[in-house]
DNA sequence: CTTCTCACA
DNA sequence: TGTGAGGA
């Protein structure tokens, strides 16, 4: 088949065609007069050249993803939160935008406030990146779970802590339930053994890959805190454990204004996670490890970023939601927020 | 009808 | 990331 006649099956144009070869997508075979003459395979692959272009992926991501036909899927996961990533940095502009217009009598400077305002949040969200090397740890997961530290074991209480977090959420048969930075899988795991349906969201594709083989119900997805791959008021309840504490404290705010918006009224939030309860007690807990020299528990402490119970349910508070807590340990605790 | 190259946004 | 013109 002659290059015109490819065009018009796949509804497109020859000039294209001839593009996306010379980007290397695509090497059709060329006969004595030097036409180029697709086959059936050839068509196949330039139909998903087209819908990959069609999603948004560019052509080098394109030629990347086909190297590997088992491996599109992953692809599509990443192209998939690439665009929430921007439909959400889009909405805030606009949203920008209309407070701009807003403003009574138009000052330099509350403008100016608000796009800086806006490049935080911007920069926020793409400067998230994997920090903690998950990727690495996926595989070792659930067996790091099990080996205590020598004198710090961040993971004591664990099934306690799960186990609370779904008592709280009581996830009901037909709903839908996200789990932020699913990890393995093992909270989630609780959520639908109940009949929940579940959404799981991981930054890193490794994690991800290893859910998905424990737990083949699980709709894995590529994203982070801070742009969650789903739309508006899309689940019934969100559930977290061992998480958030990568985050900063302002950046902990933003996740929490994200759950908000991917949470259906009267939607349920179940945060497990190691926070202290406030200022006050933090500062009790590490003048003890002080105390007793327990510098692995300090540097453990330091490397990330425990956040304060208080801070979370005064945040949730605020935004109308009603709000229980439990304590675990010093350092563990369960956040629970109804949206009201 | 197809090829290629150059220029253009 | 494509498109249009123009010659062979």
């Amino acid at each position: 088949m002659k290059i015109k006649e490819a065009a018009s099956r796949l509804n497109t144009t020859p000039r294209t065609i001839r593009f996306y070869e010379e980007k290397g997508l695509i090497q059709p075979e060329k006969g004595e007069n030097d036409y180029r003459y697709y086959n059936e395979a050839d068509l196949w692959k330039l139909q998903t050249i087209l819908a990959l272009r069609e999603v948004g992926m560019s052509t080098s991501k394109i030629k990347t993803t086909l190297q590997d036909e088992n491996e599109v899927r992953k692809y599509l996961n990443m192209q998939r939160s690439a665009l929430y990533e921007e439909w959400l940095e889009i909405k805030d502009m606009i949203s920008t935008l209309d407070q701009m217009l807003e403003q009574p009598s138009f000052s330099q400077k509350d403008i100016f406030t608000l796009s800086n305002h806006l490049k935080d949040v911007k920069q926020k969200r793409k400067s998230w990146e994997d920090q903690w090397n998950f990727d690495s740890q996926a595989k070792d997961y659930d067996k790091s779970l099990k080996r205590s530290g020598f004198r710090f074991n961040v993971h004591e209480f664990y099934e306690e802590a799960l186990g609370s977090a779904v008592g709280f959420v009581k996830p009901v048969e037909g709903e839908t339930g996200l789990d932020i930075g699913i990890g393995t899988g093992n909270l989630a795991e609780k959520c639908f053994e109940s009949g929940a349906s579940m959404i799981g969201v991981d930054q890193s594709e490794e994690m991800l890959k290893v859910c998905g083989e424990k737990h083949p119900t699980i709709d894995t997805r590529h994203g982070h805190f801070l742009a969650l791959p789903l739309m508006d008021k899309q689940v019934d309840f969100i559930v977290s454990s061992y998480a958030l504490h990568h985050l900063t404290d302002e950046e902990k705010l933003l996740a929490l204004q994200e759950m908000d918006r991917v949470l259906n009224d009267n939607g349920r939030i179940a945060i497990a996670d190691l926070m202290f309860e406030d200022e006050e007690q933090k500062e009790a807990v590490m003048d003890q490890f002080e105390e007793e020299g327990n510098t692995e528990a300090i540097f453990a402490i330091r490397d990330e970023y425990y956040g304060l119970r208080s801070q979370l349910s005064g945040w949730f508070e605020q935004h109308g939601y009603r709000v229980e807590v439990k304590r675990l340990s010093d350092i563990l605790h369960v956040v629970y927020a109804v949206k009201v």
